[in-house]
RNA sequence: GGGGGCGUAGCUCAGCUGGUUAGAGUGCUUGCCUGUCACGCAAGAGGUCGCGGGUUCGAUACCCGUCGUCCCCGCCA
C-alpha cells in the first residue's frame, strides 16, 4: 500500500529496485558520522536500510544529516544503487542495497531515550513506563506479531469450521462463585454495580439456547485476583461454545484449533493428542496439568506401609490418607545438607515430613525407616521403584491431596534440576473424567472444580445427592508442556440436573432464584446439548515465543502489582465524580 | 495475607571488614575523522547511593522501619 509519506517498506526495497526512485519513512535506528560521509539506517516495521549522505553527492541533504539523532522520525526519497561489493552487510536483509537520499525530511525529533533499544538487559520497569518505546524494540514485535499470526489462525480455522463470532456484555453481573470481580458503579442507578466478567460462560450458554450452535470470542476476561508472572487482572481467552456436542466433538474441534495455532508459531504438532483421566494424572505424576516430557512417576507404597509398624504411615492410610513414593535417580551422593534442603523443601510444599531410601553407589541401601520394615517389605519398596545403585526413593504421606501435591511438585524441581526434561518436545495431553466437586476446608462445603454448569458424567448423575467426592464431570483440559492451555466442558442443559447440581453445591433455593433465575428461565424454553472450551491466548502465545512472563505478549500489561506504571491506574479520582456515583469512601485518598 | 530476592549516574552494574575525592560499560553533549554497519579516537556533562530513623568519631555498606519492584505460596468457579 502507498501512502502519502512512504511509497515502500524498509525491506520490501531489494535488488530489483537498483536504480529506481524509492520513498522511505521511519526512525532513525543509528547514525554513523564518519565525519566526511553519513550512513543512517532507518528503521520501519518490516526492518531496516541504510542511507548514505555524502556532501560531494548532495550538500543539502548532508547538512541536513548532521541534525538526525536516534529515533528521529525522518522521510528520504533517492534512487536505490547497489552498494561496493566490500561494504555488504550480510546481516541485514537489505544489506547488499542503499540509497544516497535526493531529499529529506525530518518529520519529528526525538529527545535522548530513556534506554537503548538494542539493550537486552533493561529492566521490566522502565520497560513498562516506557512501553510504547519498548514496543520498537525487534523483540516485542515479534511477539505482537507472532500473537497477531496465531490470532487470525485461530480466526481462520473457527469461520471455516462455520462460527459465528460474537461480542458479550463487558458490563455485567457480579459472579457468585470464581476469582473476585471488578466492580463498576453504576452512576444512573444510586448503590448498584455492574461486574466485568471473569469470562464470557453464561452468555455463551445462552447464545446455544439463542440457536447460534457454534459461536466464538476473542474474549476480554477480568479477575481481581494477585498476580503471577503468567497471570493478568485481565487477560484474553479464546472463548468457544458448541451446540449438539458431545465430549469428543468438542476435543476433536479443539485439536484441529491447537495445530493450526502452533502452526502459525512455526511448530508442528499432530492431532489427536493423547489423553489421560484425571486419576491417572493424579497418580502418575501428582498433577492435573502434567508435564509428561519426562518420567519420574509416583507409585503407591500405602499398602506395604499400612502393613508396617511404622505408625505415622500406618495411620495416614487406615485414617483414608494414602503414602506415595518417587525415584530419583542418581542423587544418592547428596550431603547431609542437601538432604536437608530436600526435607525443607518438601515441607515448604505442604508435606509433614519426609522419608526416604538411599541406595549407595557401594551397593548397601540406608533408610531411617528400615526399623520399621521387613525385609520382603525392603525388597517389594525396590522392585516397584525399580531401584539401581545411586537412587533415592522418598515418600510422602498424607491426604491425597496433599501427597499428589507435594510429590507432584517435588517430580518437576527433580526434573528440572537434573535436566530431564527435553525443552524441544512438545507434549500436548488431554486430561478428562475431572472431578465434579472437590471439597473446600475454608467454606466446609463443596465446591465446583471447574464452574457450577457442568455436566456429571451420565453414570454418576445419581451421586449428586449421595456421594459427592466421587461424581465425576465431562470436563477436559489441554495440557502443553505441563502448562494448563485451556479447558471446557460439555455444560448441564436440563434444569432438572442444574437445579440437583445448585443444591450439591450448598446453594439455597432463594441464592439460586437470586443468582441464576434468568439462566434457569432460559433453559426451560428449549435447549440443545451443549459444550465448549477456552484456551488461555496470552498464554498460549507467550509459550510458543518462548518469553518469561504473559506481559511480553501483551502491548500494555499491568506490572505485578496490578498497576499500570506507564498511565499510573488506578488511581485517585476527583470528588465531583464519586458523588456522581453515589460513592464515599471509607478512606478518603490524600490531598494533592 | 505470608515467604524470598533486588533498589548506587538516563540504562545495566561494580563498590573489600564501615574510612574521608563513589567507579565501569553504555547512552548523552562537543571536537576530530570519507565506506561505516556494536564505526573509531578524544574531551565533557551527569549522583538525595529509594526514603526515614538508629548504631558509630565516621554509614552507600551494619540494624530497624517504610516505599518501590520482581518471583513464589495462599488466592485464581
Amino acid at each position: 500500500m502507498e501512502l502519502s509519506y512512504k511509497k515502500q517498506n524498509c525491506t520490501q526495497v531489494n535488488e530489483e529496485y537498483i536504480g529506481k526512485e524509492c520513498t522511505l519513512a521511519g526512525w532513525v535506528s543509528t547514525v554513523r558520522d564518519l565525519g566526511g560521509i553519513i550512513f543512517v539506517e532507518v528503521r520501519d516495521r518490516s526492518g531496516l536500510f541504510q542511507v548514505v549522505a555524502d556532501p560531494k553527492v548532495n550538500p543539502q541533504v548532508y547538512e541536513k544529516f548532521q541534525e538526525l539523532r536516534s529515533e528521529f522520525v525522518i522521510q528520504v526519497t533517492g534512487t536505490i544503487s547497489k552498494r561496493p561489493d566490500d561494504t555488504i552487510n550480510e546481516k541485514l536483509k537489505t544489506g547488499t542495497i542503499e540509497m544516497y537520499p535526493s531529499s529529506i525530511e525530518i518529520l519529528s525529533r526525538a529527545i535522548a531515550l530513556p534506554f537503548v533499544l538494542d539493550d537486552e538487559g533493561v529492566s521490566e520497569e522502565v520497560r513498562l513506563k516506557y512501553r510504547y518505546l519498548d514496543i520498537r524494540r525487534e523483540k516485542m514485535l515479534s511477539n505482537l506479531t507472532l500473537r497477531h499470526k496465531i490470532v487470525t489462525a485461530i480466526r481462520n480455522y473457527l469461520n471455516n469450521n462455520d462460527f459465528l463470532e460474537i461480542e458479550t456484555p463487558n458490563l455485567t453481573k457480579a459472579t457468585p462463585e470464581g476469582a473476585r470481580d471488578y466492580l463498576v458503579p453504576s452512576r444512573v442507578h444510586d448503590g448498584k454495580f455492574y461486574a466485568l466478567p471473569q469470562s464470557p460462560q453464561i452468555f455463551k450458554q445462552l447464545l446455544m439456547v439463542g440457536g447460534i450452535e457454534k459461536y466464538y470470542q476473542i474474549a476480554r476476561c477480568f479477575r481481581d485476583e494477585d498476580l503471577r508472572a503468567d497471570r493478568q487482572p485481565e487477560f484474553t481467552q479464546v472463548d468457544i461454545e458448541m451446540s449438539f456436542v458431545k465430549q469428543d466433538d468438542v476435543i476433536n474441534m479443539a485439536e484441529g484449533l491447537v495445530v493450526d495455532a502452533f502452526r502459525a508459531a512455526g511448530v508442528d504438532v499432530k492431532a489427536p493428542f493423547k489423553r489421560l483421566t484425571w486419576k491417572e494424572a493424579m497418580e502418575r505424576y501428582g498433577s492435573d496439568k502434567p508435564d509428561t516430557r519426562f518420567g519420574l512417576e509416583l507409585f503407591d507404597v500405602s499398602d506395604i506401609m499400612a502393613a508396617s509398624t511404622f505408625e505415622a504411615f500406618k495411620s495416614v492410610v487406615e485414617k483414608g490418607g494414602t503414602v506415595r513414593a518417587i525415584k530419583i535417580p542418581g542423587i544418592a551422593g547428596y550431603s547431609r545438607k542437601e538432604m536437608d534442603d530436600v526435607r525443607n523443601l518438601a515441607i515448604s510444599f505442604g508435606a509433614k515430613g519426609l522419608a526416604w531410601i538411599t541406595y549407595l553407589e557401594d551397593g548397601s541401601v540406608k533408610s531411617p525407616v528400615f526399623k520399621f520394615l521387613t525385609q520382603e517389605q525392603i525388597d517389594e519398596i525396590q522392585k516397584r521403584a525399580d531401584a539401581q545403585k545411586g537412587d533415592i526413593v522418598f515418600f510422602v504421606a498424607d491426604t491425597h491431596k496433599v501427597v499428589f501435591d507435594v510429590l507432584g511438585r517435588f517430580r518437576l524441581y527433580f526434573g528440572d534440576r537434573l535436566g530431564l526434561i527435553d525443552k524441544s518436545q512438545h507434549d500436548l495431553l488431554w486430561v478428562v473424567d475431572f472431578p465434579l466437586f472437590e471439597y473446600s476446608e475454608e467454606e466446609d462445603r463443596y465446591v465446583s472444580v471447574h464452574h457450577p454448569f457442568t455436566m456429571p458424567a451420565y453414570e454418576d448423575i445419581d451421586k449428586l445427592e449421595t456421594d459427592k467426592a466421587h461424581v465425576k464431570s465431562i470436563a477436559y483440559d489441554v495440557v502443553y508442556n505441563g502448562n494448563e492451555l485451556g479447558g471446557g466442558s460439555i455444560r448441564i442443559h436440563d434444569p432438572g440436573i442444574q437445579e440437583k447440581a445448585f443444591k450439591a453445591l450448598g446453594l439455597s433455593d432463594e441464592e439460586i432464584k437470586n443468582k441464576f433465575e434468568f439462566m434457569i428461565n432460559a433453559f426451560k424454553y428449549g435447549t440443545p446439548p451443549h459444550g465448549g472450551i477456552a484456551l488461555g491466548l496470552d498464554r498460549l502465545v507467550a509459550l510458543l515465543v518462548r518469553a518469561n512472563s504473559i506481559r511480553d505478549v501483551i502491548a500494555f500489561p499491568k506490572n505485578a502489582q496490578a498497576k499500570c506504571v506507564m498511565t499510573q491506574a488506578p488511581s485517585d479520582v476527583s470528588e465531583a465524580q464519586l458523588r456522581e456515583l453515589h460513592i464515599k469512601l471509607r478512606n478518603l485518598p490524600k490531598i494533592h
